[in-house]
DNA sequence: GCAAAAGTGTTCCGTGTACACCCATGA
DNA sequence: TCATGGGTGTACACGGAACACTTTTGC
């Protein structure tokens, strides 16, 4: 939640945007067999949260979680999808907010719409780790990847949502066969297992796991892969789009 | 969406609501092996559409829920899940309710809250079609079911929203086992069965799933239930809450 | 006794699990 | 030739599908 740099654009009222209504998105990465998450710091303080930002009073709800994602990834066509809404009074706390803005020169004034109750759509994002250039914001010190088995204290419910994140994703995973949207485009055998199996936390059999992968017919065998090591080159695969 | 009682409540300015947010609730029952869902009809036109309503500012999303649900059905502790958020610009029309807000004396001007865009929370319910007592309001002519395979038309998107919440009925039934909420305390094997095929869509075979169901270890077996048909009497089950 | 529905048993098959075995690769 | 990791084959268990059989009930 709270893009200030749509805030910013915004007045002290929030014309333009849909008032008490914020997204909240989960980016997903993978790499070096571990997940990582996109967090952004603001700026002169230590608060951690997911970014996150407004709907436009003319913008489909779809549209303006993409618009955030791709403000911190730099990516185009990023995989989206709706998880969960956070609604909870209890979830209301406007203190980091006014904090961040009195550190940062915005008058914080007890009716500035930001600091009003929110209610937030979750969406979690899946992309290509080496596509990404995680971008901060003036209102942000940085904007970068942290170990989902290592996250930092985060504002509000952010950890909450993250784990909500995490449980679509394991749920949505073999059945909606989104996972490749975590991987470059070509992959090898090796790489997805390692990738569901971190996702999923458990270990798989890799030979089950070959023959059901390839069983779905989704996948495009390549060229093999020589990687130098003292091994059996593996074949690289494409995801088949349907 | 639109419940106009609420918004009775309220001023034009919807003080007291979250302003652009509603909620709609698709409530399911179960009867003569039908699925019926519940709709109102709105005063003096020919509207039907899905009972609805907004958040008060200092509710909980999903109180919010639960209260809109209760007073359709006169029901407490109502089994109440979120399935997707609907927020494309495309769903915005607020013709009807302009027609019925000019309809039933109430001056619909331009800037009147209840005719902005709005993005709306969709969660379905599921009860007991027994115990429910369809309950209108002032500004609804009638409030009842519907059965799901013969629905009138719809304002808006409220038929997708229909389809999708008997998707994520179907998806959750297996895996979470809340199909129990459509069915009186006590039932027989064969209502759950025919639950089950009429939610599915699909023929069951029955001795199958009376020892799917039995090794869930879930069901209690009670006394049996003597229909005064001329053959064997079955038992009766209830859900054993965990 | 008979028809109808309920409950249980039995067989078959597909899928996943577990493990074995071969293959390729470069040191 | 050896270690390492990739690809494939095989035996087994489990659960669902299909069907048979028995039990119960009121006419």
């Amino acid at each position: 939640m709270k893009a200030f740099k749509t805030a910013n654009e915004s007045d002290a009222r929030g014309n333009g945007f849909i008032p008490n209504l914020a997204i909240d998105v989960v980016v997903f990465g993978f790499h070096d067999s571990q997940l990582k998450v996109l967090l952004v710091k603001y700026s002169k303080t230590d608060y951690v949260a997911l970014p996150g930002g407004f709907i436009k009073v003319d913008e489909n709800l779809h549209d303006a979680a993409e618009r955030v994602a791709k403000e911190r990834t730099g990516l185009n066509n990023i995989f989206l999808d709706q998880f969960f809404v956070f609604g909870d009074m209890s979830r209301y706390n406007a203190q980091p907010f006014r904090e961040v803005m009195e550190a940062n020169g915005m008058p914080a004034k007890a009716d500035h719409w930001l600091l009003n109750r929110f209610i937030s759509v979750g969406y979690f994002a899946l992309v290509d780790f080496t596509k990404v250039t995680p971008t901060p914001d003036k209102l942000f010190d940085s904007c970068g990847w942290y170990d989902l088995n290592a996250l930092p204290a985060l504002i509000q419910d952010h950890a909450e949502i993250i784990s909500k994140a995490l449980n679509a994703l394991r749920d949505r995973l073999d059945d909606k066969l989104i996972g490749f949207n975590l991987l470059p485009e070509e992959f090898t055998m090796g790489q997805l297992q390692a990738l569901y199996e971190t996702i999923l936390g458990k270990k798989l059999l890799r030979s089950a796991f070959q023959r059901k992968m390839l069983g779905l017919n989704i996948l495009e065998r390549l060229a093999k892969k020589y990687t130098g090591a003292a091994n059996k080159a593996p074949y690289l695969y494409r995801f088949k789009a349907k």
